[in-house]
RNA sequence: GCGCCCGUAGCUCAGUCGGAUAGAGCACCAGAUUCCUAAUCUGGGGGUCACAGGUUCGAAUCCUGUCGGGCGCACCA
C-alpha cells in the first residue's frame, strides 16, 4: 500500500463529509490535491494543499478551510496531530507505527514492493531502439534502449500491460544499399579482389561473414548476373543477418522485445495502401505543391506537385509528403501505417523513442497518429539526448572510418550490461549525458552505480555477519517496535516512498527518477551505517541484545529490498558483495 | 528564417500535474577508522534559478518577449 495515497483517500473522505454537511460546495474538482511528503522533515510525516486549492472554489480563506479539514482529519487513529502552516498547508505527524507497517508490508512482499495497480492493466506501447538493419549498433542506440526497456518495466511495475516494439526500417533505398554492400562481399569471399569499398556503400567488416555465408549458400551462381535477379533474396538473407546481430548485442544487454514490425510487410500487406485511404477518405490527403522552406533553401529546391497529408490541421507547421518522386512510399507513410497498426494491436497509449536527430520528426508523427485514430491514440515521443563518450574526461572521437567506432556490444563487453544500464538513467533524458568509460568503473563515491550496489552489498554483509553473533536469526518475525530511533524512522520513511516514486515515474515517463531515488536510498543507509560506526548503540548487531538486533535486521532487510526492486526495474543485477 | 530541446552553485546535473528556507555529486576547506566493508560518513563556504514582463494565495516550474547553446528543417531513414 501507498501511504500517501492512502492518506489521499482519507482527506477526499474529509473533503466528502464536508460536502455533505454543506459546509464545502457540491462536485469539487479534487483533482489537484495532493498528499506528499513535506520538504523539510520537521514539518511533520504527511502535507496536504487541500486548502488551498480548494479555497477559491469554496469561497473559505485557506487557513479557515485547513483548520475545518484538519480537525476532522485529527480524528483518524493514525494521525497524532495536525497543523497548519504557511499559506495553508495541513502538515500530519503520523504514530510512528504507520512507518513500522510499511516495513512488514515490505518484507512481506519483497521485491514486488512498489508494484501499483494505477495502469489497470491498460495497454501500452513502446517503440525503442528501431535501430536500422543496416550494422551494428552504436553507443547513441544505448541510451534510448536502456530507456525505452526501463519505461517498459516501470509500466508493468505500475500495473500497465506493455508491448515492446521494434521497428524494422527493411525498405528504404538504405537496404538496397546494404545488399549491394553484401553481394560486395560475397564476390570477396568466393576469392575476387574488390579493392576499396567504394563510396556510398557500407564499409564494414561486420558483412564479411554474411559475403561467406552467401558464398557457401549460393556458390558462384549469383556472380555476373544483373542486380535485379539477386537483389531482392539477396536483401532479405542481408536483413536476417543484420537483425540476428542486433538481437544478439540486444540479449546481451539484456533486452527483448516482444514484438518485431518490418516496414517491408506492412507495405506488402498494403496495410499503408489501407491507412492512407482512410485518411484520403476524410479529407486528409491531397496533391500540392508547397512553399519553399523560409530562410534556406536548399540550392536544388524545385515546386514539384506531391502527395501531402494535412499535418497542418493537426498542430505540424507544414504539410508532409507521403510519395517519393520514385513512386515509392515516404518513411512518413509506413511509419503512419505502423502506428496505425499499433492502435489497431490495442494500445491508445503509445510512446516512441527517438534520438535528438529525429527531433525534428515528432510534430508530424503525433499529428498522423491523431488523425489516424480520430484522436483515439496519443503519442508520446521520448528523446533522448547525445552521449558523449569520454575516457577520464577527454573526449573520444568516433568515426566510422578511422575504425574507433565504439559498438554497443564493445561497450556491454567492456564495462558490463549493469554498469551502461545505470549510467544511462542518470540523467533526464532532456539532457546531454556524458559516459565516461574510466569513471563509470571506478569504485569511488562519485560512481553512482557503485555507489548504490555497495549499499546493497553492505545489507547483505551485516546479515551474513549477524549470524555468527546470533546463529540463525532474521530480521523476519523481529518486534518491529523496537525500532524507535529518529534516523531509523526516517530511512523507513524514504523507503515508504517507493511505490510513489514507481507510479510518478511512470507516469511522467521518465525513468531516470528511479536512479535519483536508489541514490537517495543509498545515501541515507550509509549515512546510518556510519552513525554507528560512532555511536554504538546505533549498530545493527548489538551482542547483548538479541531483539533489538533482529529488528535492526529487518529494517536493513527493507533498504535491501527496496533497493533490490529498483535495480531489478532497472535490469541491473544486485551485487551481494564487491570485491 | 522557422520548429523542438536546453539555460539552476566554479563543473556535471536533480528539482514531485505550481507549494514552505532551491538540492546532490565533483572540486575546495575542516574533521571522523583498535569497532557490522572508511570503496563510507559529518560539517563548512559557494545561487540575480540566463534576462524582462505577465498569470495567482504562491513561479526554477505555467504564458509572452529577448539573449545564449544544441538538434532538425520538400522527395533520406
Amino acid at each position: 500500500m501507498n501511504i500517501f495515497t492512502e492518506y489521499g483517500t482519507k482527506v477526499a473522505a474529509v473533503l466528502g463529509s464536508l460536502a455533505a454537511d454543506g459546509t464545502l460546495p457540491q462536485g469539487l474538482d479534487l483533482s489537484r490535491v495532493a498528499v506528499d511528503p513535506p520538504r523539510d522533515a520537521s514539518h511533520g510525516d504527511l502535507s496536504t494543499n487541500a486548502a488551498m486549492v480548494l479555497a477559491k472554489p469554496a469561497g473559505m480563506k485557506p487557513r479557515d478551510l485547513a483548520a475545518l479539514i484538519a480537525e476532522r482529519l485529527n480524528t483518524e487513529d493514525e494521525v497524532l496531530s495536525t497543523d497548519i502552516a504557511g499559506p495553508g498547508f495541513i502538515n500530519l505527524r503520523l504514530d510512528t507505527m504507520v512507518w513500522r507497517r510499511c516495513l512488514a508490508e515490505i518484507l512481506a512482499a519483497g521485491t514486488a514492493y512498489g508494484n501499483s495497480a494505477i495502469g489497470a492493466g491498460e495497454r501500452v506501447n513502446v517503440e525503442f531502439v528501431s535501430a536500422n538493419p543496416t550494422g551494428p549498433m552504436h553507443i547513441g542506440h544505448a541510451r534510448g534502449a536502456v530507456f525505452g526497456d526501463v519505461l517498459a518495466s516501470l509500466l508493468v511495475k505500475a500495473g500497465y500491460s506493455v508491448v515492446r516494439d521494434y521497428y524494422v526500417n527493411d525498405a528504404g533505398e538504405q537496404v538496397n544499399v546494404l545488399s549491394r554492400s553484401a553481394y560486395l562481399r560475397y564476390r570477396e569471399a568466393l576469392g575476387e579482389d574488390i579493392g576499396e569499398i567504394p563510396s556510398g556503400l557500407y564499409p564494414g567488416d561486420y558483412l564479411r561473414p554474411v559475403g561467406k555465408a552467401l558464398a557457401e549458400k549460393y556458390g558462384d551462381s549469383l556472380l555476373g548476373k544483373p542486380e535485379s535477379e539477386w537483389l531482392p533474396e539477396l536483401r532479405a538473407f542481408t536483413i536476417d543477418a543484420m537483425m540476428d546481430m542486433i538481437r544478439a548485442d540486444l540479449d546481451a544487454f539484456g533486452i527483448r522485445h516482444d514484438v518485431f514490425t518490418s516496414e517491408r510487410a506492412l507495405v506488402e500487406a498494403g496495410k499503408v495502401d489501407a491507412a492512407l485511404k482512410t485518411l484520403s477518405d476524410r479529407g486528409l490527403i491531397y496533391e500540392g505543391v508547397l512553399e519553399p522552406p523560409k530562410g534556406k533553401t536548399p540550392d536544388d529546391w524545385e515546386p514539384r506537385e506531391q502527395t501531402l497529408f494535412r499535418a497542418t490541421d493537426f498542430g505540424d507547421e507544414v504539410d508532409r509528403a507521403l510519395v517519393k518522386s520514385d513512386g515509392s512510399w515516404t518513411y512518413f507513410a509506413s511509419d503512419i501505417a505502423c502506428h496505425l497498426d499499433k492502435f489497431q494491436r490495442g494500445s491508445k497509449t503509445l510512446i516512441d523513442v527517438w534520438g535528438a536527430d529525429h527531433g525534428g520528426y515528432v510534430r508530424r508523427m503525433k499529428a498522423a497518429t491523431t488523425a489516424i485514430s480520430e484522436g483515439q491514440a496519443a503519442l508520446d515521443v521520448k528523446i533522448c539526448q547525445i552521449v558523449k563518450l569520454m575516457d577520464n574526461g577527454e573526449p573520444i572521437k568516433m568515426s566510422k572510418r578511422a575504425g574507433t567506432f565504439v559498438t554497443l556490444r564493445d561497450l556491454v563487453d567492456e564495462v558490463g550490461p549493469g554498469v551502461v544500464r545505470f549510467i544511462m538513467l542518470t540523467r533526464s533524458n532532456d539532457a546531454p549525458l556524458d559516459f565516461d568509460l574510466t569513471k563509470v568503473t571506478e569504485q569511488s563515491r562519485d560512481n553512482p552505480v557503485f555507489y548504490v550496489q555497495y549499499a546493497h552489498a553492505r545489507c547483505h554483509s551485516v546479515a551474513r555477519m549477524a549470524t555468527e553473533t546470533f546463529p540463525g536469526i532474521t530480521g523476519s518475525n523481529a518486534n518491529l517496535s523496537l525500532l524507535e530511533d529518529e534516523v531509523e524512522l526516517s530511512l523507513l520513511r524514504l523507503l515508504a516512498q517507493w511505490p510513489r516514486t514507481v507510479e510518478a515515474a511512470a507516469n511522467a515517463h521518465e525513468p531516470h527518477r528511479i536512479a535519483y531515488y536508489l541514490h537517495d536510498v543509498a545515501a541515507e543507509f550509509h549515512g546510518l551505517w556510519t552513525k554507528g560506526k560512532e555511536q554504538t548503540d546505533l549498530r545493527v548487531i548489538l551482542e547483548d541484545n538479541q531483539p533489538l538486533t533482529a529488528a535492526r535486521l529487518a529494517l536493513v532487510e527493507g533498504v535491501r529490498i527496496v533497493i533490490a526492486s529498483g535495480l531489478e526495474l532497472m535490469g541491473v543485477e544486485p551485487v551481494k558483495e564487491l570485491r
